[in-house]
DNA sequence: TTGGAAATGGAATGTCCACTCCAAAATGTG
DNA sequence: CACATTTTGGAGTGGACATTCCATTTCCAA
């Protein structure tokens, strides 16, 4: 009887870096492409190592994706850590949006994000991997939502305001704008809806 | 020279009725797993219909799909066709809010918008595709708009208030609420995603 | 009624792709 | 150094899947 895991609990320094450039190249593809349309070969190309290596590391292509939702979520946050747990202020909030904005212009408004697109491909296929993207979804939720609070707690904002509520659907905005800027490659929606969020939480700042 | 085209200008009655169960059943096959999860085989069996048929009828896969994205173009703004274009006081706005929010628990939180998980799948597959997606949110968003421009000429918004920012970010909320309450299995990000926005909306109402 | 077009049946084809297998090289440890 | 473990190479496999082909039946207009 072998280990049933095909993966060994420990790894050597070079392993963990193939592991790693592995990890970097599906993301790059599957953000490109869709989890679909990326193949297990394309993946092996773009890391420089052989398909034996691949499996050696992940048991099979969704615990590759699974890898890849951990890391996107790493990125997303990251790109984003001078502002998420400080975004409380309306001026703060509005240089957040102006950084989003920005980073979809970069990308010619094309991809979208890279953890709603996923959540869209996988949401009804694995129970698994929607679990592990609720999970980052939750950690960006908290990193909007701590600000509003702080916020809230100083008492700027109307009492009956609610900053997880807030906090949701300052997400969803953002979420909701990317897949129109993607689908109309064009940055409007996304600027629309994450001013018209901001503009209401600015409604709600006490006079 | 035989006709370029393997679809003929004119169908039969018969015809038009198996062209029809094609689109529907592959439809509801891409509703609920997505285009890649769909196999041409799925759709002729849930359709009822022979391999050559689905050829005869479609010159290839994405032919059929983007027959199906006209097809939940039609869904989408038919499911809303009491409130579209009418959406013009806070009041209907809210009943919309609810009629939408029940379709979801409906649906279990299952599946998502019809449009938007197939513009996610297909933004950068096809330009066609996007571009067919595209009219289809246009006309929903239209549908939005015009309720808010009727509010804004009767001089019921402020004057700085401008639909088609208000109908963009509204749309947005929709798409980001859905992808949010999908992932989570849970109603409420949707809701606060559009009770945000449609508070907003109020707080742009004349005293 | 009849001829041509449309509709249908279903097997066949060829490609793509996730995953397996076995052997060899490299690595780290006692 | 010696041995176990990890890492790597790369060919091979079996199945899934989009699409094609050709024969047959049905439909409709003249």
């Amino acid at each position: 009887m072998v280990n049933a895991a095909p993966v060994p609990r420990t790894f050597t320094r070079k392993g963990s870096a193939t592991r790693d450039r592995i990890v970097a190249a599906a993301a790059a593809l599957i953000f490109k492409r869709g989890v679909a349309q990326t193949t297990t070969e394309s993946v092996c190309d773009a890391a420089g190592v052989s398909t034996s290596q691949l499996y050696h590391y992940f048991k099979d292509k969704m615990a590759l994706v699974r890898a890849v939702i951990d890391r996107q979520t790493e990125n997303v946050l990251d790109a984003q850590r001078e502002y998420l747990g400080r975004l409380d202020s309306i001026p703060r909030l509005r240089a957040w949006r102006d950084h989003i904005v920005g980073l979809q212009l970069f990308e010619g408004c094309k991809g979208g994000c890279p953890l709603g697109t996923l959540s869209s491909e996988l949401s009804e296929r694995s129970d698994e991997a929607r679990g592990d993207l609720a999970l980052g979804f939750a950690r960006w939720e908290d990193g909007i939502r701590s600000g509003l609070q702080a916020m809230h707690d100083r008492g700027e904002l109307c009492a009956n305001a609610d900053p997880h509520q807030l906090a949701l659907a300052t997400l969803a905005a953002l979420q909701g704008g990317l897949v129109l800027t993607q689908l109309r490659r064009d940055p409007e929606p996304l600027r629309a809806a994450l001013d018209a969020i901001i503009d209401h939480i600015e409604s709600l700042v006490r006079a």
